[in-house]
DNA sequence: CCTAACCTTGACGTTGAGGTAATATTGGCG
DNA sequence: CGCCAATATTACCTCAACGTCAAGGTTAGG
């Protein structure tokens, strides 16, 4: 077996996983993430001195958006990106949000946030409303069918009835 | 390949429509249109005697509904191409449906329409529900930016008021 | 220091969904 | 009939999103 890595000369503290272990655990191949990292998707993670590169917790859970988001909306990765960005900026906010800086310092984060929300509102918004009523449709048509086929049972009953 | 039915002794009584009015009636390129038929998503139209694909309204109808799933699901072709499918044989069954069949022949038919329809909404059901919630999310966390936004508003006329 | 297992970059291959170009027919009009 | 625009078929090209292979560097246990 694999030789269990030591592989940490940055913060001992936080486990830090490499590109195989990364893909092992996502299902994501390796060559998705370094892809993924070419396409600025993913941000270049650290490295160790060898040049192997170290994901953080937080990379994982960008890259489990990312793949969620992908089978999801099912747009462009350029599109996910944008997405995935967003909800980027939004953490940073709430990460440098303090309560005592200046107000219109703070104002300005919130109208970012709200900038950025509604954006991404923007890109799934046409879809959402056309993806539910479609459901809706069929779930109607399903439940006609449903009612065709008691009725049948009923009439097919009477006409038994009628026969004797 | 052998002649299995005659292309245009149909009526003209029906606008049928080449390739190129086709192509600029639904925005579709014509190699667009070849290319589904290869791939099974449309099928092959019926053909002038030198060869001209001449589509019908429900060959557009059907064009028109690929698109609305590709742009709408994002799903690989194959899979727009058993909705559609789906789609077809609950037409089927509504046109051939007669209230003067046998209950039994009825009775399959309304089954198989149910199993049908069943399958389109698990195939779309997961990523509805999904979609859904993303956009509910989205929508809160707006909300609550919004409602920091009056907060802040609040207090800083309210420390206005305390400097003076 | 050696070696197995892991990782690196680089380059080329593949698949899905078409675009583009070349060549050959066909359809309709004067 | 002759001409030319529209169409058919065939074949290669592209772009995205990876897969796969090669040649070599890195890590840690023995």
């Amino acid at each position: 077996m694999a030789h269990k890595r030591d592989a940490k000369d940055v913060a001992d503290d936080e486990p830090y996983l490499q590109i195989g272990e990364v893909a092992e655990r996502t299902g994501v191949t390796q060559r998705t993430l370094r892809f993924y990292e070419e396409k600025g998707l993913l941000k270049p993670p650290t490295r160790m001195e060898g040049g192997f590169r170290l994901y953080s917790e937080a990379d994982i859970r960008r890259l489990e958006r990312i793949r969620h988001l992908q089978q999801l909306l099912g747009f462009p990765l350029a599109q996910i990106k944008e997405m995935v960005e967003a909800d980027e900026v939004k953490m940073q906010l709430r990460a440098e949000y303090r309560p005592e800086a200046e107000a219109s310092e703070k104002k300005a984060q919130i109208l970012k946030a709200i900038e950025v929300t509604e954006r991404q509102l923007e890109l799934i918004g046409e879809k959402a409303t056309a993806i539910v009523d479609m459901q809706a449709k069929l779930e109607e048509r399903l439940s006609t069918f449903h009612g065709w086929l008691t009725d049948l049972e009923a009439s097919s009953k009477s006409t038994a009835k009628a026969k004797v």
